[in-house]
DNA sequence: ATTCTAAATGAAAATCATTTTCATTTACTA
DNA sequence: TAGTAAATGAAAATGATTTTCATTTAGAAT
């Protein structure tokens, strides 16, 4: 994974430090969605030399290149989760835990053609987020 | 429309502050989405003695009361819109110029109960908004 | 009408995430 | 192995939002 990561930045002329390894290891370690500064705590740890600017640097280039997809926080923070290889998909949000289940078949085609009948409107993308309770919250807010 | 929202706001026991109606007639006067700097700059015009942070705080009561709703912009900056009183809508958003345009009915009540199903979540909610370019600046474009 | 009090306000400072700057270092090409 | 463009980190800048706190005020109670 890790790997496969690093060619593509190559062969895309980025070059390959262990900034960016550490970066990526983290993410491609975890399944949860992390913040830039859950990032660069991890990555610190392995490499310590490693600033916050690179992080954000890193994410940039790896959002660009549609490894990593950007989640919207309520809060207006944003985090980042690999993406996975099924391509277009969609999140369900614990508005508690935060925890982040990815979902695809969204089925939106034909709703997109409606608002494009409708409002002529060009559309280019959507964001679709399912805000929940997940199955361990749930059960202990019964506690 | 604001005589309304001034009425809920002193059921709910919130005072009705020149500031605050300042800021109402605004909102209901645009049918555009503002950011609270946008709102702050007009109500400003209306009533001088107004400072941004009465905005913020404006804002987030009305967003509270369900009064008005909040757009996420690309950018990460909020802002936002009355809700109309068809209440569940969603957003079309020029990538360009920003116009937002509202529609209904997204149908996704068969994709949330899949989903339930699925992951155990409890679905509180849903966010849904397309991503394009309107009609003018296509226009725009290809001048 | 006047008094009273909790709520609301504004100015300034604090926060906090993110971006920019710039001098230094480094990965990779030739 | 040397040379160069790209990458880095530290610090400063930015910009939106929030907090603090002393002052004002809306609306209830008198």
């Amino acid at each position: 994974m890790v790997r496969r990561v690093i060619t593509l930045l190559r062969r895309r002329g980025y070059k390959v430090t262990p900034q960016r390894r550490a970066i990526l290891r983290v993410i491609v370690d975890s399944q949860e969605h992390l913040t830039p500064a859950d990032i660069y705590e991890r990555a610190h740890k392995e490499y310590t030399g490693i600033g916050l600017v690179t992080v954000y640097r890193t994410l940039d280039i790896l959002d660009k290149l549609g490894l990593i997809c950007e989640v919207h926080a309520e809060d207006g923070r944003r985090s980042y989760l690999l993406t996975r290889p099924s391509e277009h998909h969609h999140h369900l949000i614990c508005s508690d835990c935060g925890k982040v289940v990815d979902f695809t078949g969204c089925r939106l085609g034909e709703l997109e053609k409606r608002l494009s009948r409708e409002t002529g409107f060009e559309v280019e993308s959507h964001l679709l987020e399912f805000i929940g309770c997940c199955p361990s919250c749930q059960k202990a807010a019964s506690t």
